[in-house]
DNA sequence: TGTAAAAATTGATTTAAATCAAGGATATTA
DNA sequence: TAATATCCTTGATTTAAATCAATTTTTACA
């Protein structure tokens, strides 16, 4: 354990820049993110006021990070622009994409309600903005307006909902399952089209699908084989036979 | 996949019986269930009784189903004695253990805040009594007293921290390192204590860490054989070497 | 736009763990 | 307490996927 613990040491370093943070005052690109989340669009406007005077917004340049694993961060962060990758360090060391946050998403909550140490990372993949609030402001909040709360609530459910299919797709099924399931996901958002633009590079796509960029080539590629996709480009496939990808 | 969904299907009618629910009246055993959790005992005694008043106690007997996946249950469930399993079955119907309930810990979140069909399954697994209190008079409580929410969200935040811990592990760490870490982690509850009681069969052992009996059995074999631990009994586990367990 | 860096592919090999099979140990309950 | 069923262990074999290595393709950016 101990070269383990050298190397996330190493690890921690490396993945941990807090460099250029830039603060803006009030009022800028922050109503936007109060009027955009789920978890307080549906307040009134006098409320969302209250909440907007005691949220600041920060950017990100890409490759910062928003917060690292062990930071005594005490904020939601609420992304109003831009893309943020959640990933952990395993025990040993390796990344693991746990999920992406578009416009609209939030993350810090980890910090939030546990008193926990963890081992989640936030960084922007490109340039972003985020809503902040801290912890004491937050709860206050969910005290005043008990309905934020719901909305938290069925959030965190989703989320847990997802980890946990998530967890026993890793558990119980085998790589080529795992990425046709993923397919299919991607599929679902954009509706009637059968062409699929992946969502991430391959590099990624095999963090977050707990397996190797080598593999996912291969397998991609096997699919390709039976007929069931076909690959475009890069980033763009093509199902075939959605059938038979969920045979796989 | 259609014979796996035939599969599922036999396993849906394998894994859910609904026989001998039993039923009792107010304020049996669930006077203690209230007080005893975590969510409700920070409450004033007469808030305590308002909740009662909308309580229900109801009792199984072991290897009975408290829910199953695609059941329109709308209650969450607090265990007031004995044990539950959640467990939830793969797309190919292999089970895979997600956790344990003791008494305190409550279920059926997902089917309250969440709209979606999951493939969650609750079975007691020994004589078991539960509180449940119905979705409608649960968002009642949350939205006169906001503090319950922040106990629930307490509870999930740590739940959500330890299904992502749990998926990562299955991505990223091999099956040794999964039974080492398991090992310690049981520890840790029985303080001072070097000698580990697992809390359940090799089989759900498996399980739960995403691998087979016939694995786990050789695996500990083989900590047994480096010296880091030592097998008393079927159930119990002498840790020799923690830090050499943590090094696995 | 050209060049360097990063990412993706393909092949060969190794490795971890599942599966299959059979015997032995524990539990359950009649 | 005997009998049956379930669970656990150990061995032999197979299989899926990781690793290592070498190109090729794509992307970033100077």
């Amino acid at each position: 354990m101990n070269k383990n613990k050298v190397e996330i040491q190493k690890q921690d370093y490396k993945h941990c820049s807090h460099d250029h943070i830039h603060y803006h005052a009030h009022g800028e690109t922050h109503e936007t993110c109060i009027s955009l989340v789920p978890i307080f669009n549906h307040l009134e406007k006098e409320q969302m006021d209250e909440i907007m005077a005691v949220t600041y917004s920060v950017s990100f340049k890409k490759g910062e990070n928003i917060y690292c694993a062990k930071d005594k961060s005490d904020s939601l962060y609420i992304v109003s622009k831009g893309k943020i990758k959640i990933y952990r360090l395993s025990e040993s060391g390796k990344e693991q994409l746990l999920r992406i946050l578009h416009p609209g998403d939030f993350t810090g909550e980890l910090a939030l309600f546990s008193e926990t140490v963890h081992e989640e990372y936030a960084k922007a993949i490109e340039e972003t903005s985020v809503c902040t609030i801290k912890r004491s402001e937050l709860r206050k909040l969910l005290l005043k307006y008990p309905s934020i709360s719901l909305k938290v609530l069925t959030e965190f459910s989703s989320r847990l909902e997802q980890s946990e299919k998530q967890a026993t797709r890793f558990a119980t099924e085998k790589v080529e399952t795992r990425i046709a399931l993923f397919l299919v996901e991607c599929m679902d958002n954009e509706k009637q089209s059968t062409e699929v633009v992946l969502p991430m590079n391959k590099k990624d796509m095999a963090s977050y699908l707990g397996t190797t960029p080598e593999t996912i080539s291969r397998k991609l590629a096997e699919l390709e084989e039976t007929e069931y996709i076909k690959l475009i480009s890069n980033k763009k496939i093509k199902i075939l036979d959605l059938d038979g990808l969920l045979s796989v």
